[in-house]
DNA sequence: CGAACTTTTGACAAGCATCAACACGTGTGG
DNA sequence: CCACACGTGTTGATGCTTGTCAAAAGTTCG
């Protein structure tokens, strides 16, 4: 993905949650932005610091988290390619959590300011963004549902199945498999858990068939199952369904094994 | 409160969040309601469904909550005097949890068509709007990485520094001492605990001498300790500190035990 | 005064954390 | 090209935190 296919992007994807007019969506391609390549590990974003700037992800994935004052570390959400870094905490004065690249990633930059911008020139931007802030809320609010009342092996499979729902709503999907962003280490910063747990749970999902998990490649064996374990109804994530393939997915009709692509990694399962 | 005091109340926090134009805080005041008292128990808002109303709390509290399909509860977040429920799920399709009355309520009832042409016909409504939904995400947040990373007694010491500090903002606050909103079980359900170990800890952290606490009135001791166990700094709440006597609460210059009114009700501890 | 809810208590089990060590793969520099 | 270091994944032993079940005591309200 381009920058300016990135652009053309944020412009679909801001429309479906709010009407844009095609004044607005003119000014979203004209954005000014800067291309870069980010590392694994760098920072995007710092909690406590003012947003100065908004990263339109093109690829690869970041991590949002904060941490306890004893050190551990509570992963908030997985970003994808396609959504903005930092936008949702682009109105108030410090930045609530971390943002971290997870997988070497390209992103288009964006100062805040511009942003700001335009949601004062195009009020239905602000409109889009301000619903984008709220489904942004209602997947926070179903995470906490998962950590706090799921166990392991549920919110393991919950986590599984909203990545594999947004990638295939972004377009990124293969079938049943799809590209896994985390270490087991960062996945149970994001479930709550120890890396050991994590790697326990993991081979369990695996030798009952569930799922083939590998370090860069996950590959769902029983899409069925694993909703069913990991109580998983994508409603929450408030994707609108016209987009993509995500109602096929969920269905599970394009999901049968039978016509993916080869693993492009073995993976262990 | 009355409902004109709270309309007030809304303008004056609306315009904390971003700066409001007089004719905006003037449409604001004008914006039709319906009083009502709500019975503990009763549903404002049911997840899956159209938000049709928003609340503004004119007293009592409010319970956002979730559950898995096995029965789990999980509370997301406790609505005090002032906030407006319903708000933050205004432009989405369907509310993405229930909200349902924990202590006997009045509310000041409003269209959410009403709120929604406000934030057309002014944009600064919107903007203060759409920042205070980005707070209420920085307040998720927060509770996740407590939820995921602290064990319970810390969680339990966060919540009760959560709600002193928010109650204290809204002037709600008593010296040390405040309204607890909550039974044991609804803090099991906030804290994704059972009632059981909930009612353990709370009398270990009575024994400690950190606070006391009955069913209606808690009564902190100890507020840097307090603090010390929750791990528990203010900014994530985005609290408007020239507001309220925030600052000084924190500061403990007003927490000193020695000037408090009396107990209204007999606490154990 | 009784019914419904809430708080409290005890015994026991289970899930998950902790600690420590080892295996494995990958990239890097000598 | 090999050796090495580093990050990541895997395994085992052990114990604590928290859940579960069941029942009693206390509280609120009609």
């Amino acid at each position: 993905m381009t920058p300016s296919q990135a652009l053309e992007a944020l412009a679909w994807n801001l429309d479906l949650r709010a009407a844009l007019s095609r004044e607005a969506t003119q000014a979203i391609l004209m954005l000014p932005y800067r291309f870069a390549r980010l590392d694994r590990r760098k920072f995007l974003i710092r909690e406590g610091e003012p947003v100065a700037r908004c990263y339109l992800l093109l690829s690869g994935f970041a991590g949002r988290h904060k941490s306890t004052g004893d050190g551990g570390r509570q992963m908030l959400a997985i970003d994808i390619p396609g959504n903005i870094v930092g936008l949702h905490n682009i109105l108030i004065k410090r930045a609530s959590y971390n943002v971290q690249v997870l997988r070497d990633a390209r992103v288009a930059i964006v100062a805040a300011s511009a942003v700001l911008a335009l949601t004062i020139d195009y009020p239905d931007i602000a409109r889009a963004m301000w619903a984008d802030t709220m489904a942004d809320g209602s997947v926070l609010s179903e995470r906490l549902l998962n950590i706090g009342r799921r166990d392991a092996r549920q919110r393991i499979a919950h986590l599984v199945c909203e990545l594999a729902v947004r990638q295939e709503a972004a377009g990124l999907g293969n079938g049943p498999e799809y590209e896994w962003p985390v270490t087991q280490e960062e996945l149970a910063d994001a479930t709550g858990l120890t890396s050991v747990h994590v790697n326990r749970v993991l081979q369990r999902l695996r030798s009952d068939g569930v799922l083939r998990i590998g370090s860069r490649q996950v590959m769902i064996m029983d899409w069925e199952r694993l909703k069913a374990i990991a109580d998983f109804s994508p409603a929450y994530l408030h994707l609108n369904m016209q987009a993509q393939a995500v109602v096929r997915a969920d269905a599970c009709q394009i999901w049968g094994v039978s016509h993916h692509a080869p693993l492009r990694e073995p993976l262990a399962g």
